[in-house]
DNA sequence: CGAGGTTCGTTAAAACTTCAACCAACGACG
DNA sequence: CGTCGTTGGTTGAAGTTTTAACGAACCTCG
């Protein structure tokens, strides 16, 4: 072979592992905290993505998609959040196979509740810990890899 | 209330939706790619650890650290890993609590095989996709967080 | 129309992680 | 020395996610 692994260098090395090891203390510090309300992050996404739809629902596998998560998963997780009456299912009428998830009144007051929380603990635990330039970086790091990664 | 709850700003929130999003979806793609050796990213950062360790081996529960997890999920995780003889377990003579988790010749190896094209899977799906600049702003951002979140 | 491919969502089982309890060994201290 | 609190690691059960297969509904096209 003319070209060898391209390694990465000390510096990125040093980055890519800050940035494994940060994000799993990061995201068991957000969990952590949800815990309070009994949910976890992935929960709490869930009842975002919904507050914010039309009429606070959204089909399954639109739902699914924004998150880049298995339907499968999907179907698990919203099992157990209408068994504790967060989110109701309902049928479409205009596809036959599709499900709505609706976030109910119950899901939609126990986010208002835990989200001022959630918010201070992004703010806290990464927001404000960083300058506004570096927290900027990180956004376009991640769109650059969502976009090239792509749909799925 | 005299002041409310200090929201995200729009900026701020496109970044944060995008990191979360980005990394759901690096991750995925990077453990796709491990698939192929019968490997996750989870494992192969054990293997990784293991092999820069003197000896190629670490004390369970200095890995654990490590790797930001619970020791009893590194227990289930390197029990999988013996059962492939690609780590293997002896019982430490200065500490008769301890357990070293050692790397086997067979675990190096795959190591060897593996590593090249994961590197290159992070290279392809981040590292190179963004401005060095960029990336470093993503190492400081996340040892800003690391260093907050402290050990446990 | 209707055959054949695709999408939607679920299911059951397997794989993995978390949780809670536990035991053995260590170490500090009276 | 012996007690007590801590650390290292494991265990089994419960909970969650992945995998693979499936059926129903949709869509395209001859």
């Amino acid at each position: 072979m003319t070209t060898g692994t391209r390694w990465l260098d000390s510096e990125q090395q040093v980055a890519w592992r800050a940035y494994l090891l940060g994000t799993a203390r990061l995201m068991a510090k957000l969990d952590d905290d949800l815990r309070q309300f009994g949910l976890g992050i992935n929960d709490y996404e869930i009842l975002v993505r919904l507050s914010e739809a039309p009429e606070r629902r959204l089909r399954m596998a639109e739902l699914a998609d924004r998150l880049h998560q298995s339907r499968s998963r999907l179907t698990h997780t919203v099992g157990r959040l209408e068994a504790a009456e967060l989110v109701r299912r309902t049928s479409c009428k205009s596809d036959k196979r599709g499900v709505w998830a609706e976030l109910t009144e119950a899901g939609f007051s126990l986010l208002e509740h835990a989200a001022p929380y959630h918010v201070e603990g992004v703010r806290e635990n990464l927001v404000d810990l960083v300058s506004p330039e570096d927290f900027a970086a990180l956004g376009r790091v991640f769109d650059a890899v969502s976009e090239h990664i792509g749909q799925r």
